[in-house]
RNA sequence: GCCCCUGUGGCGGAAUUGGUAGACGCGACGGAUUCAAAAUCCGUUUCCGCAAGGAGUGUCAGUUCGAGUCUGACCAGGGGCACCA
């Protein structure tokens, strides 16, 4: 008996492919094919692949191949997202330059890859950090400022003071820097931005269309965007001195203009321009001012600070009542980058005015009929009715229901003059700069006279220098002797480069699309081609890009559409997204505190120990694998052992593809048994056996039931694939080899139907393991290679049996069963149910009220 | 606090439209082979019970001839958002 060995195999297989340059998109063979546009999100290259990161291109690639052997182009590409922080860190702690420490493990992660043995067309490999890219991002960004999409202005911005860099508000999580984890400070800098907020409507109306997205992910999107419809109300200022300074209304934004009447105070944010200028001549004011910039951003600190506030001792006008004065105070609460930064309170109808009016004593009136209450009994105590309800004590109002009261304020606020419908988003503009020198360079150069200066595109790429240093934590960029020193653009004065580069996200919002055109040379992409392959049919990768990455790329494919680089319909770029669990792995600390990895520990006698002193290790949680952990197990040394296949093979059995799957080694033991037992059930066919595209048509009896075995396995394996229940599908491949394996046959009738089974289980199992599938394949005495062998067709003659086993309940218990032809007459299967022992026995001493006969499925008898 | 998701054997999980709950894999147990072991092969494996039988998909109700699946309330775990007006 052979045995199957993958590390001969493997290498034998990928030169074959590439020998054939089978996974080109586009190529000569792809003429009248429809598309398919398969992508992983790109790795950061960060060192080494570990089976974790496989996960996600084995998934990937699954669906590539099978939808290759289903007859479409198939495009699926590889790159990488090249610049970033961790580079620069090696840079400092190794010495090396960011730029050779990343295409160093650039070509190791390649490698890794390529041994994987995934389907890619390697021919359109691109990194982010290369001048041929980002050249093109920087040409984007001057189409984009030339839009007005991007644009610079001072305002308080996410500082990290160990990253020493500014972060997007998507950056910060909990109050602190997504890579740093250090507590972000607010800081007041000059900045660049892009103008997403001008999206929001229709990033929020496009996630209605996007219905092979999980809605989780569209939930959070719609979350993060946060639209609000309601009203702008201004409140006229009642000192005409006051008005002459600020203009004549504070401005307000509610959700409930409904509750207008309700209306008892004003607030506004603590550094609204209102209360920074009379702070400057109000020590009292100035003092709570004080307070609410030292008062911190965590959480914590917010959910436990009280409601605070001071009276600002100016008033405004109702706008529905010009004798009704309203006081104007500021609170802390209230949030200046929300809607106008100031508020009307009403505290009937608000949890957090009411705390507030209480404190302080303003008035509480109620508006809001609760549905079941009375309006003569109905009070407010220490909780607000936040719901809708009937309007009351509100003049025009009343009687109204909440919706419609809402609709009536904004009329009535519009014929006056005093405000109009509006919406609000909770969504910020992308706050783009960052001051690191990895990154693409901003192309604008700073002049005296002639302000932000954009850098011409014949000039472009601005280059990174190479001669930097990383003794500081600050801007090596900022700090180079020469690069920023420029002349202006316009003037041809001496000027100042811009030293900030941009985010590393606006990297990833488009390089699907430069996947389309990579050779392009005077555009970021042939807009042709572009339109050809777009939007991404299927998009593969971890939920914890549910946000940021999503949503910016979601931003760049309309701004790109209206910059008129391309015309990509409906504006989405990614059709179809999967968010794939990660592979998790128990974690072991040493005696000493020290994580340790998979690899330093043993079991010796029933206990883990560290391989190297013998001392107890202690077993911590089961987490995701990670570097820092140590919790991973290197890819190229499970190759090494069991071959890419039984990796590929892992990651996609048990755990159903969204969730986490844990890295057991019987796991991966059960991987290998199965990978050498489907190589004995091939070899175990006879030489001489017809080929594996043979249809077995005279088989009977046994023979008969392997083909239909094969050929229901087909249909589930093939519903599984297109539902991405890969797990499920390899229950069903399971199933079918078990079968195959215990069919002997005893004529040429049988032989030709275990071939046919054999052929069919071949090609299903290609998009999983490829190499053993070729291997197979070869054996089997198949033509050309598996890759190229169409995904075989199920003949539905054979998914429906002749006879149905139908189970026989008496009052919803299983008592017996019967066998029938296949659509017997209901009479015929009454009869044959009630004559049962089962039936018999269950019923005994009851009469028999009801048959319910469900053809081909089930018979219930209800007796009592 | 608000929103969303998930609860099925010792474990990962299957059951896609309401129709035989526990497929497939792991582990465990028994056996064959072997001088012995590894590897391999054959069986058993939801629980209680010798058996007949009974119970059973987080809990409690409900709809239905029939509920893991639908409805309501609750419990537990996970995730997202969070002074957002």
């Amino acid at each position: 008996m052979s045995r199957y060995n993958p590390r001969e195999a493997e290498p034998k297989w990928q030169s074959a492919w590439a020998e054939r340059d089978a996974f080109r998109a586009g190529g000569p063979d792809a003429g009248g094919k429809p598309k398919y546009y398969v992508l992983e999100m790109f790795p950061y290259p960060s060192g080494r692949i570990h089976v974790g990161h496989s996960r996600n291109y084995t998934m990937g690639d699954v669906v590539a191949r099978y939808k290759r052997a289903r007859g479409f182009d198939v495009l699926h590409p590889m790159g990488w997202d090249a610049f970033g922080l961790p580079a620069e860190n090696a840079a400092r702690d190794r010495g090396v330059h960011p730029g050779q420490w990343t295409y160093g493990n650039i070509e190791v992660m390649r490698k890794q890859l390529q041994r994987l043995g995934l389907a890619l067309d390697w021919s359109r490999e691109i990194a982010t950090c290369d001048p041929a890219y980002y050249r093109h991002q920087q040409a984007i960004f001057l189409k984009l400022l030339e839009k007005g999409l991007a644009y610079r202005k001072t305002a308080k911005v996410n500082w990290d003071p160990v990253d020493q860099t500014v972060l997007a508000n998507e950056q910060v999580i909990d109050g602190r820097g997504w890579r740093s984890g250090a507590e972000v400070e607010q800081r007041e800098l000059d900045q660049w931005f892009f103008r997403i907020t001008d999206y929001a409507d229709q990033l929020t109306d496009g996630i209605e269309a996007l219905d092979r997205w999980p809605d989780k992910v569209r939930t959070m999107q719609s979350n993060w965007i946060g639209r609000s419809r309601g009203a702008e109300v201004r409140f006229p200022l009642t000192d005409m001195d006051l008005a002459g300074r600020f203009g004549e209304t504070i401005d307000v934004f509610t959700t409930r203009p409904d509750t207008l009447f309700g209306a008892s105070f004003l607030a506004l944010a603590p550094d609204h321009p209102i209360v920074r200028a009379l702070a400057a001549d109000n020590p009292e004011i100035a003092r709570f001012t004080e307070e609410c910039a030292r008062m911190g951003t965590t959480e914590e600190e917010i959910e436990k600070a009280p409601k605070h506030g001071v009276d600002l001792g100016i008033k405004v006008r109702h706008p529905f009542d010009e004798s009704w004065e309203v006081p104007v105070w500021s609170a802390n609460f209230v949030l200046s980058g929300y809607g106008t930064g100031a508020i009307f309170g009403s505290p009937a109808g608000d949890q957090r005015d009411l705390d507030f009016a209480r404190k302080y004593g303003l008035p509480v009136n109620p508006v809001v009929l609760p549905p079941d209450a009375d309006a003569k009994t109905h009070t407010i105590g220490d909780e607000a009715y936040t719901g809708h309800g009937t309007i009351y004590n509100s003049r025009f109002l009343d009687g109204l229901e909440t919706p419609e009261a809402i609709e009536r304020a904004i009329e009535e606020l519009e014929k006056r003059d005093l405000g109009k419908g509006a919406t609000s988003y909770r969504l910020r503009d992308w706050l783009v700069s960052r001051q690191r020198y990895w990154g693409c360079p901003i192309p604008v150069v700073h002049c005296a006279d002639c302000g932000a200066v954009p850098v011409p595109e014949d000039q472009l790429p601005v280059t990174l220098p190479d001669d930097v240093t990383f003794d500081h934590p600050s801007n090596p960029l900022e700090r180079h002797p020469t690069w920023k020193n420029t002349d202006c653009p316009k003037c041809g004065k001496p000027a100042r480069r811009e030293t900030d580069t941009l985010d590393t996200f606006v990297c990833s919002s488009w390089y699907f699309l430069r996947f389309t055109s990579p050779w392009a040379e005077d555009a970021p992409f042939k807009p042709d081609d572009a339109e050809r392959w777009m939007p991404v049919d299927q998009y593969v990768g971890g939920i914890e890009h549910a946000i940021l990455h999503l949503l910016y790329a979601r931003f760049f494919t309309r701004a790109l559409n209206d910059c008129g680089l391309m015309s990509l319909e409906g504006g989405e770029p990614f059709a179809g997204l999967f968010t794939q669990g990660m592979v998790t792995h128990e974690t072991y600390k040493s005696s000493g505190g020290k994580w340790l990895g998979p690899d330093e520990v043993e079991d010796r006698d029933g206990a883990l120990v560290e391989v190297a002193t013998g001392q107890p290790v202690t077993v911590g949680a089961i987490e995701k694998m990670s570097k820092s952990k140590k919790n991973v197990v290197d890819l190229d040394a499970f190759i090494e052992s069991y071959g890419a296949d039984a990796a590929r093979w892992f990651v996609l059995s048990d755990s159903p593809p969204e969730r986490d799957v844990e890295y057991t080694d019987s796991g991966v033991e059960g991987v290998w048994r199965f990978i050498q037992r489907l190589w004995t059930t091939v070899t175990s066919l006879p030489e001489g056996a017809p080929g594996p595209d043979s249809v077995a048509a005279n088989a009977q009896g046994d023979a008969l039931d392997i083909r239909r075995a094969a050929h229901k396995a087909l249909k589930s394996v093939t519903d599984s694939i297109e539902g991405f229940r890969f797990n499920s599908a390899v229950a069903q491949i399971h199933d079918l080899v078990n079968a195959v394996r215990k069919f002997e046959p005893s004529d040429e009738a049988g032989i030709a139907a275990k071939a046919e089974a054999l052929g069919i289980l071949v090609r299903m199992i290609a998009p999983f393991i490829p190499h053993l599938a070729e291997e197979c394949w070869a054996r089997l005495g198949g033509e050309g290679l598996v890759i190229d062998a169409a995904w075989p067709e199920a003949d539905p003659a054979l998914l429906v049996e002749d006879t149905v086993t139908l189970p026989v309940q008496v009052n919803g218990k299983r008592r017996d069963q019967i066998d029938v032809a296949k659509g017997a007459a209901e009479d015929e299967v009454k009869a044959l149910a009630l004559a049962t022992d089962g039936v018999a026995r269950a019923t005994e001493g009851l009469t028999v009220r009801k048959v319910i006969v469900v053809p081909d499925r089930i018979v219930n008898i209800v007796a009592g």
